[in-house]
RNA sequence: GCCCCCAUCGUCUAGCGGCCUAGGACACCGGCCUUUCACGCCGGCGGCACGGGUUCAAAUCCCGUUGGGGGUGCCA
C-alpha cells in the first residue's frame, strides 16, 4: 500500500463520445482527490493510433470542464510516452519474462499461484494465475498495449489510488503482474466502481443507451445537476440530503463508502433533480440559462432581453429540462398550435357564450392580469362556473391547449389585438361548427 | 465453457450485530393549495432473493443455492 498525499488519475481511452460512465468515473476520482486535499491528473490513454482521434480528446476535455472537473498539472498523453513502455517490454524479453510470438511479444504469465490486489470497494480479490492466458504487451506493429502503458505510468507518476469502471477489474491482474515485473514493492489502492447499467441492467452501450453527455446537455440539463445526479450512482450521502451543493459532496464522500452493486441510470430521476436546480436559480438566472433555447426557435431569434427576462419566471418552475422550455412559450411568439383534444374536452357548451363574453369584457377591461382574472372570474360564476372551469375555454382559444403558464398574465404579455384576434378565430371556428351540425 | 463481481421498496440509496414493526429520494396513487399545469405541503403503496449456519440477538458475519452482471482481443 502506497502512502503520503494521494495522487489519483482519470485515464479515458479517447476512441469515442464523452460517455456517461466515463464521467462518472472521472467524478468519483475527482470527488475522492478534492476530498482529501491530493492530486488529480489527466491522462489520455491513446496508446491505439487506429482509435485515439484528436477530435475524442477535445470532446473529452470540453466535457470535464462542463462539468467543472479541474486537473492539476497537465494531461499526460501516453502517445508521446512510447519510449518508456518500449524500454519495459524489452527488459522483460532479456529476462525472460516474456516472448516472442509471431511479432508480438507477450507476457508470460505464472503457470500456478494466484495474483490478488486489494479493492476498496470489494476487499480482496484474487485470480487464479492459471486462469490468466499469456496477454499482448507489444502489438507486431511495435506499439505497446494498454497493459503496458497502464502500469508503468501508474508506478511513474506516483498514483495511489485506481479508481475505474468494474468492467476493468478482470484487466487488474494483468497490470498487477507487470508492475511487480517492473520491480514495484508497492500496489496502489484499487476502487472498483460498479457498473452503471440500462433498464435490461446491462452495461449502458453507446449502441443501445443514450449515453452521450453532450446529448444531456443538449437536452438542457444542467451540469451541476448532472454532477449531483452523477454522484447519486452507487454512493449515497450518510444523512439522505442527496441534492446538495457540490461542495458539501466533496466534503462527505469517500471510495470506502461506494456500493458495489451496479446502479441503473434513471432518467427520470435525473430530470427531478435537474428541475430542482432550475427552481432554485433566481429570475435573472433562470433567463440566461434558457436563453440559447429560445434564441434557436425561429420566433426566439430575435427576441429582446427585456422580454425574455418578463416571460422566463412564468416557466421557471414549470421546466425540467431546459429542452422543453420553448414549447411553452411558443404560443406567445408565433400563432398557437390548436391541440384537438384539448380543443374538444375545453369547448363544450357554454364555452362559446364564455368566450362571447370575455371577448366584450376584455376588448374594454384595463389590460393587467389582475383586472382580466376578475372579469373572467365573474364571468364563470355568471354560469355558476369557478375559475379553473372557466378559464379553459379561453386558454384553449388563445394558448392552444388546455395546459401552460399562468392565463393571465400570458394574456398580458400577448397584448391585447392578439389575445381578442384568437378568441374570435374560436368563436368563428364554433360557429362553423354549429351551423354544419356538429 | 472458464475467471471475476454483485444481490435492501419499480429505481437510486441509508443501514456497516441490538437504536429497524428497515429511513430518505425519484416514480406511482390519494388529498390540500389553486387560474390549468407545475411548485409547495400532507398522506399512501412498496423492499432486506432463498436455504442453512454463527450469536442471547442478523438486513448487517460465514457457507451454499438461485438470479443478475462483467471479462475472456495484437480495444481500452
Amino acid at each position: 500500500m502506497l502512502s503520503g498525499a494521494p495522487r489519483l488519475r482519470f485515464a479515458p481511452a479517447p476512441t469515442g463520445l464523452p460517455h456517461l460512465g466515463t464521467a462518472r468515473t472521472a467524478l468519483f476520482n475527482w470527488l475522492y482527490a478534492r476530498h482529501c486535499g491530493g492530486e488529480m491528473v489527466l491522462r489520455i490513454e491513446d496508446t491505439n493510433a487506429e482509435l485515439a482521434t484528436t477530435a475524442h480528446i477535445e470532446q473529452i476535455l470540453e466535457t470535464l470542464e462542463w462539468l467543472g472537473l479541474d486537473f492539476d498539472g497537465d494531461p499526460v498523453f501516453q502517445s508521446q510516452r512510447a519510449a518508456l513502455y518500449d524500454a519495459a517490454v524489452d527488459r522483460w524479453l532479456d529476462e525472460g519474462r516474456a516472448y516472442l510470438d509471431d511479432g508480438a511479444v507477450r507476457f508470460a504469465v505464472p503457470g500456478d499461484g494466484v495474483t490478488a490486489f486489494d479493492d476498496i470497494v470489494r476487499g480482496r480479490v484474487e485470480f487464479p494465475n492459471a486462469s490468466i492466458d499469456d496477454f499482448v504487451v507489444r502489438r507486431s506493429d511495435g506499439s505497446a498495449t494498454f497493459f503496458v502503458a497502464n502500469a508503468v505510468d501508474d508506478l511513474d507518476l506516483g498514483i495511489t489510488h485506481v479508481v475505474r469502471g468494474e468492467d476493468l477489474l478482470n484487466t487488474t491482474p494483468k497490470v498487477v503482474l507487470l508492475r511487480a515485473a517492473l520491480d514495484a514493492t508497492d500496489m496502489p489502492t484499487f476502487a472498483h466502481l460498479p457498473l452503471i447499467v440500462n433498464k435490461q441492467r446491462k452495461k449502458l452501450s453507446k449502441r443501445r443507451d443514450d449515453v452521450s453527455l453532450i446529448s444531456y446537455r443538449d437536452q438542457g440539463v444542467l451540469p451541476a445537476a448532472m454532477v449531483n445526479y452523477l454522484a447519486l450512482l452507487g454512493w449515497g450521502p450518510p444523512d439522505d440530503i442527496e441534492v446538495r451543493p457540490l461542495s458539501e459532496i466533496i466534503e462527505l464522500f469517500d471510495l470506502a463508502d461506494v456500493n458495489a452493486a451496479p446502479a441503473m441510470f434513471d432518467m427520470d430521476k435525473l430530470t427531478a433533480i435537474n428541475g430542482e436546480y432550475l427552481r432554485a436559480l433566481d429570475d435573472a438566472g433562470f433567463a440566461a440559462a434558457v436563453e440559447p433555447w429560445v434564441r434557436a426557435e425561429p420566433w426566439g431569434a430575435d427576441l429582446d432581453a427585456a422580454t425574455l427576462s418578463t416571460v422566463a419566471p412564468l416557466i421557471r418552475e414549470r421546466t425540467r429540462l431546459l429542452g422543453d422550455a420553448p414549447d411553452r412559450i411558443a404560443f406567445l411568439f408565433a400563432e398557437p398550435q390548436i391541440d384537438p383534444d384539448d380543443w374538444a374536452a375545453a369547448m363544450a357548451a357554454p364555452a362559446s357564450d364564455i368566450l362571447e363574453r370575455a371577448r366584450t369584457a376584455f376588448s374594454e377591461a384595463e389590460w393587467s392580469a389582475a383586472t382580466l382574472h376578475a372579469e373572467l372570474r365573474a364571468i364563470g360564476e355568471s354560469f355558476g362556473l369557478k375559475l379553473g372551469k372557466a378559464q379553459a375555454p379561453v386558454r384553449v382559444a388563445t394558448t392552444g391547449r388546455a395546459v401552460g403558464p399562468p392565463l393571465f398574465e400570458s394574456l398580458v404579455l400577448l397584448g391585447r389585438d392578439a389575445a381578442l384576434a384568437r378568441l374570435d378565430t374560436a368563436l368563428a371556428k364554433l360557429t362553423s361548427a354549429a351551423d354544419s351540425g356538429e
